[in-house]
DNA sequence: CACGTATATACGTTCATGCGTATATACGGT
DNA sequence: ACCGTATATACGCATGAACGTATATACGTG
């Protein structure tokens, strides 16, 4: 199950981490909340953990799954070289705009954004 | 082949983008550049382009395969909710240190750190 | 120590997807 | 019109992943 971007591919397994999100639960709570099956819920765990997503704390029977933020940083980082891309684009817009407007606008409230390496 | 996320599941795939985000590419260059059959190629544009990732422009028989922000941007709210998480982490450990280092530290040199939308 | 609860794993089946090979389509040049 | 180049698609195959069902393991309680 190579990247993290595979693991992403199934919708359960966002659910899940969404649901992770909110709080950590157990096996049974989040098959409760989805409802699924059980089997689905604990495979599906499995490979969230193998990868990094979640771990796992002992709660007698229980298995409190909480979310560890490492894999989808690196999602995130994977990302950061387009969101340059798509900044362009809205300058470019932005530019086309107060090219329109006129001429001495103060360009005010505008977030800094990143633009080139 | 619904999300996002199954789009970006295929190694090839990301490697496509790579590439378009650096330039806008035919089908020949990516294919040598990547080293892959072309009917390889083809039908990972294929997907991609399905899925909006990117675009062609015709020019006689070349396909211009150029780039497309809004699935990325997409895959950056889904991202977003979970950043905020991150970020906590980030926080807590920062406060830890803060505690050890001494009170009243000037904190300087930090990046600024998104928190919430 | 038997029983119920909670979770994990094994096994077989089904279905999608990626790939290779072959072929179709389109365009420019001669 | 013919040929070479550039790209797209069709078809068959193989692999892997998700699922359902069944079963194993672990823990607490009476």
């Amino acid at each position: 199950m190579e990247s993290i971007f595979a693991i992403l591919a199934e919708p359960t397994r966002r659910a899940i981490l969404l649901l992770l999100l909110a709080q950590a639960r157990s096996v049974g709570e989040i098959e409760r909340e989805l409802k699924l099956p059980q089997p689905t819920v604990s495979k599906h765990l499995r490979v969230l953990r193998d990868a990094g997503f979640v771990e796992a704390g002992v709660d007698a029977q229980r298995r409190l799954y909480r979310l560890r933020p490492e894999p989808l940083q690196s999602l995130d980082e994977w990302l950061a070289p387009f969101r340059q891309f798509w900044s362009v684009q809205v300058d470019a817009l932005e530019r086309h705009l107060d090219r329109r407007e006129a001429v001495g606008g103060a360009r005010e409230g505008v977030a800094p954004r990143m633009v080139a390496r």
